[in-house]
DNA sequence: ATTTAATAGTGTAAGAAATACACATTATAT
DNA sequence: ATATAATGTGTATTTCTTACACTATTAAAT
C-alpha cells in the first residue's frame, strides 16, 4: 500500500532561439548510460514543492524558479524493481542565468547538458512522454500566463519576445500582427533603453509588469 | 523515502441546471463525519487508472466513466498520520445514468450525496481545494473539449447543452449567439426527433458526432 | 373552440479581433 | 560613402463577438 515517491522536473530555457530542456546522464541501474530528467526522491517529511526547489537548485544553481505540476506518473511497470510514483513539475529558467554556472553532480548522474526539445535523444522511463506534456502545456496556456517572460531576460527586444512565443507555439508569426497584438496585452513597459552590442540598428527594450499582469488575470 | 498513496475522485455531473459533486460522508477517523471526496488506496500491483475505474464502479455502479487526472497533492500534513499523497481526477457522468443505482457502501463512509458545487459543506482534507481545481479546469477547457456532452445523455436539446455550458462557465449566455456558435463547431448532428413529454413546443434532439471533433482537434 | 402558459426558434447591425501583406529607417562595420 | 542586417510601421479584408426582441409551436386549462 506504500509506494517509493520522487519528483522529476522538465527544465526548459530558451536559447539559440530554440527551446532546450536539461538532461541528466544516468550513471546507475536502471536505464544506465541513458538520458533522464533530472529528479529524485522526496524526503519523508519534505514538501513535495521544496524537494522541486531542492532539486532545481542543484541542477542550476537558482532558487525562486517558476515551477508548475504537470501530472502524476505511477505505471506498475515505469521501474523494473516496482512502482515508483513521480510527480513531474516544468520549471523555467533564462539562459543567461544558468550559463557557466558550477552545478552539484550527483553520484547518480554523469552529467548534465540542455538538449533542443526538437532533438531529444532516447530518454530513461516514460521522460519522453513528460516532455510532451509539458511542451502542450505551454502550448496552450501562452496567451494566458507568465511563462514567456520567465524564459526571456527582464529587458527583452520585441522580436526576442517573438521567437519565445513562436518556440513555444512552433510556428512563426508575423511581426506587425504580433506586435499589433502585444500593443494591446497592456502589462509590457516600453523602456528607454536600447539593445546594446549589435552590428546594427538597435532595438528598444521592453519589461514585463508582472502586477498589471495579475490585475488583469484576475478580473477576468 | 516511501508514502501511502491514494486516488480521490472528483465525480460530477449536472441535474436540475446545476453541476453537482458525488461527496461521501466519513464514518473513520480522520475526519470522521466529514463529506469528503470518495477516494481509496492504490493497491501495489494496481494501475492507478484502474483504482479509479474501481472506485467509481463502486461509488456509481458505472464502467467506462470519463475521467482526466486533475493532480497530485501530496501536502505532509493533510494527513495526521503523515503524509498520504492522493492523486486527484476528475469524472464526469450522466444523471440519468447513475439515479436510482445501488451503490457498495464501505464500511469508511456512511452515506453518499450529490451536492451542488453551489453548496458544499465543509469538506475533509484539501477537498475543497481539489473540487476547485476541477471546476476551474473544465471552465477552462470548455470549448475544447468532451466534457459537455459527457454531461449530457446522448439526445439533447440546445437548451440543455446551453445550460450546461452556463453550469460550467459560471455565467449566462445569450440563446441566439450560443447557437449561432455551436452551429459552426461542426461536430453535432441536428436529428429529426424531438423531446417527448414536455407540456410545450417540443425542443429538436441533437447528438454529438465525437469522431468529428477528433478529427477537427487533431488537425489543429 | 379558445385561451393561456411555457419554451423553441430565428436575423441583423455594430464593434472587436485576426489576418495578409511590403517598404522606409537606423545603427554599425568596412 | 556604401553595404549590411535588423528595426519599426499601416491599411484593407475577413472573421468572430456582442447586443438585442419577436413570432412559432405545443399541451393544458377553461
Amino acid at each position: 500500500m506504500q509506494t517509493y515517491f520522487t519528483i522529476d522536473c522538465v527544465i526548459l530555457t530558451f536559447d539559440e532561439g530554440q527551446l532546450k530542456v536539461l538532461l541528466a546522464e544516468r550513471n546507475e541501474y536502471p536505464y544506465k548510460d541513458w538520458w533522464a530528467l533530472p529528479g529524485y526522491f522526496v524526503n519523508k517529511y519534505e514538501e513535495m514543492e521544496d524537494a522541486v526547489a531542492r532539486i532545481l537548485f542543484e541542477m542550476t544553481g537558482l532558487k525562486d524558479i517558476y515551477m508548475d505540476q504537470l501530472a502524476a506518473f505511477a505505471g506498475v511497470k515505469r521501474h523494473p524493481e516496482g512502482r515508483i510514483l513521480t510527480v513531474a513539475y516544468m520549471a523555467l529558467v533564462q539562459m543567461e542565468d544558468v550559463k557557466n554556472k558550477i552545478v552539484a553532480i550527483s553520484d547518480y548522474m554523469r552529467q548534465l547538458k540542455w538538449f533542443s526539445v526538437d532533438e531529444l535523444p532516447d530518454l530513461a522511463f516514460d521522460h519522453r512522454e513528460i516532455i510532451e506534456l509539458s511542451l502542450d502545456r505551454l502550448k496552450k496556456t501562452v496567451g494566458y500566463s507568465t511563462t514567456p517572460y520567465e524564459l526571456l531576460p527582464s529587458k527583452f527586444t520585441l522580436t526576442q519576445l517573438q521567437q519565445v512565443y513562436e518556440a513555444l507555439l512552433n510556428k512563426k508569426l508575423d511581426k506587425r500582427n504580433f506586435r499589433k497584438k502585444i500593443n494591446n496585452l497592456g502589462y509590457l513597459k516600453e523602456l528607454n533603453e536600447f539593445q546594446k552590442g549589435v552590428s546594427y540598428r538597435a532595438a528598444k527594450l521592453y519589461a514585463f509588469d508582472k502586477k498589471k499582469f495579475q490585475k488583469q488575470f484576475n478580473q477576468d
